[in-house]
DNA sequence: GACGTTTTTGGGAGCGCTCCCAAAAGTTGG
DNA sequence: CCAACTTTTGGGAGCGCTCCCAAAAACGTC
């Protein structure tokens, strides 16, 4: 099938180029019957304009870019990943955007940075949460890259992101613990080189300053968001000679190798060992106990970024924007508690 | 930063757009002096062509979509799909192509077709594996849009796939259960309007016939790739008046749910089910008990697709390529047989 | 050193749109 | 019915490249 240009829809229908792209921009002043045998005539031929053509003349690509930073590439199969990326997809296509991505690898970032940056393939960027000091950050500032983080980072001011209450969120779930009777409480944290790592371990270290209970060095660990990482880090937390009545994970994946190590050191959750986890992702209300985690709305974190970067590039704000959305702790059996029901329910979205 | 034009960058080179225009291109006649100090001025400037202008005067984008269909929506949090992801990406990224990801919804489904099929934002189309009646194949083929499925369709022939030897998979997993004595074996299988669920279903079919064991129907239930999915199937066949003594399970993320399916019957795997399954994903190694599973190489079909693609449309191959990649039979814990090794080994990556 | 070849270079045209400005067509009111 | 607007339309210019063709430069040979 050839594709008609804009000229040739302009003959087929009996008006000018600039009447047919006025009709493809919503551009209201075209005269109803005009407008509607214009939609008619490229209904019938199924034509839509070349979007390299409208790129060129129009200076914008209704694409946004899709960052996944190298330091992300080992945990990218994590399900936190593809929750995120719907999210985006959908907030991006409903508004007509297309999504590009690029997920960096050592071996070619610089090359990449020129060919993907700039070459103008998209009209912004989001980037995924990476390593706080991610050499990529200044340079995509300095450039004026329209930009949205997923993930907060501690040292761009005047940066827009969305995250979630990561502190409150750990704080919450820790306090949780305390609660329960719990005094001695571990922590295996994320990679303390990003922020959701630092942040939820500080929520930790915020319940047990609360509560007066003083802070171990020996039972924070830093785990690297897997299911391995979990596990070896679970795995020397039972071998310490006083061992902890309870753990907050800092993520699901990292629960699930927990978990793991508790059953094979012959130990039974919750009832040896508490778990609090971070995430709710589906695996989570499936895991055996069922984990009581942090929820934090990980599509809503994605589709948020989308919406702000878009509302950016089309002038409805200037301002940088920081939204923080809110987790809310999703209790199970993993931490011993009463009021937890008796079957997993199944996870939100 | 102001970004230079190509003119702009041969004037400072003292040489013509069309000099720079080659240097770009590697076109062979550019003298090496000239060459070098082109480049250097490129270097110098961060200069990037725009990738609009040249689409528009090359007729090619050098960008890859990838589509996802609807049916897999839900199913998007399998690690599988990252994976496959990381596969195209990394493949296109050191062909110095884009990917620009398209995730099907129902509602958009009509624009969507349009609007990023006809308006050129590509050069070929990866299409992840889909049900086998969705109506989007048919259009892309009508369109003679240039397509690489992962996953292969059982009624186009003329078309590029790559897939894995799912039915030959299957078979040695359940071929391995008979061996180690299982006659009552039971299967969950994949949706069935995916070919991936019905070759691999065929696959234990194929393997009981040859062991002249007959094919019950009442062992055999559909599921949808989901961990929920797995735990109801499994509930439905534990609760057989005869109940099987193995099940092959088409998943990895599926038999995470038969295991707790099992384990909630207060059974245990592998003494009273054995269990194999399909994938060999991260999680499958970190089950309790880790999977025997049929590993499959998810990122080599993933890169395996893209390059297909890239020769396609770069001409060096003309003809449609069927690729199908070989699979093995990672024997763990979950299957009870004697040359398991004590402890699950990592899986591939 | 002039001539024929081959290699290298420059410039025009054109890719298919958008956007601006001016012209044409409508509309209103006296 | 015409002037004075307002709304709608058409066409030129230009976005920043690639590609082709012809001109210029470099190279060889007698």
């Amino acid at each position: 099938m050839t594709t008609l240009t804009i000229e040739e829809i302009a003959a087929l229908a009996s008006v000018s180029r600039s009447t047919v792209s006025r009709v493809l921009n919503n551009h209201p002043s075209v005269r109803p019957t005009v407008r509607d045998r214009v939609l008619r005539i490229i209904e019938e031929h199924g034509y839509a304009p070349r979007a390299a053509a409208r790129s060129l003349a129009s200076q914008r690509t209704n694409v946004i870019g899709l960052l996944i930073p190298r330091s992300a590439a080992t945990i990218f199969t994590d399900p936190f990943f593809p929750q995120v990326i719907q999210g985006i997809s959908e907030a991006c296509s409903s508004r007509g955007y297309f999504l590009m991505l690029s997920m960096l690898t050592a071996d070619m970032e610089q090359s990449f940075y020129h060919r993907f940056l700039r070459s103008r393939h998209f009209d912004g960027l989001i980037m995924l949460s990476s390593d706080i000091d991610d050499p990529i950050l200044p340079l995509l500032i300095k450039d004026r890259t329209p930009l949205v983080l997923v993930g907060r980072h501690p040292y761009f001011q005047h940066l827009s992101w969305v995250d979630v209450e990561n502190r409150e969120g750990a704080r919450t779930a820790v306090a949780h613990l305390i609660g329960l009777g719990h005094r001695r409480i571990a922590t295996i944290t994320g990679p303390l080189q990003m922020a959701a790592g630092i942040n939820r371990r500080d929520g930790y270290k915020q319940a047990l300053l609360e509560a007066g209970i003083p802070i171990m060095p020996e039972l924070m660990i830093e785990g690297d968001f897997t299911q391995e990482g979990g596990y070896q880090a679970t795995a020397k937390l039972l071998a310490l000679t006083e061992r902890p009545t309870a753990i907050f994970v800092a993520s699901d994946t990292m629960a699930i190798g927990a978990l793991r190590a508790v059953i094979e050191a012959n130990l039974t959750v919750p009832r040896d060992i508490a778990i609090v986890s971070f995430d709710d992702l589906p695996i989570a209300s499936f895991a055996n106990p069922p984990l009581t985690t942090v929820r934090q709305p990980v599509y809503e974190m994605g589709a948020t970024a989308a919406r702000l970067l878009i509302e950016h590039l089309e002038h409805q704000i200037q301002e940088p924007q920081q939204i923080c959305l809110p987790t809310s702790l999703i209790i199970r059996r993993s931490c011993g508690s009463n009021s937890a029901p008796a079957a997993g329910e199944k996870g939100g979205r």
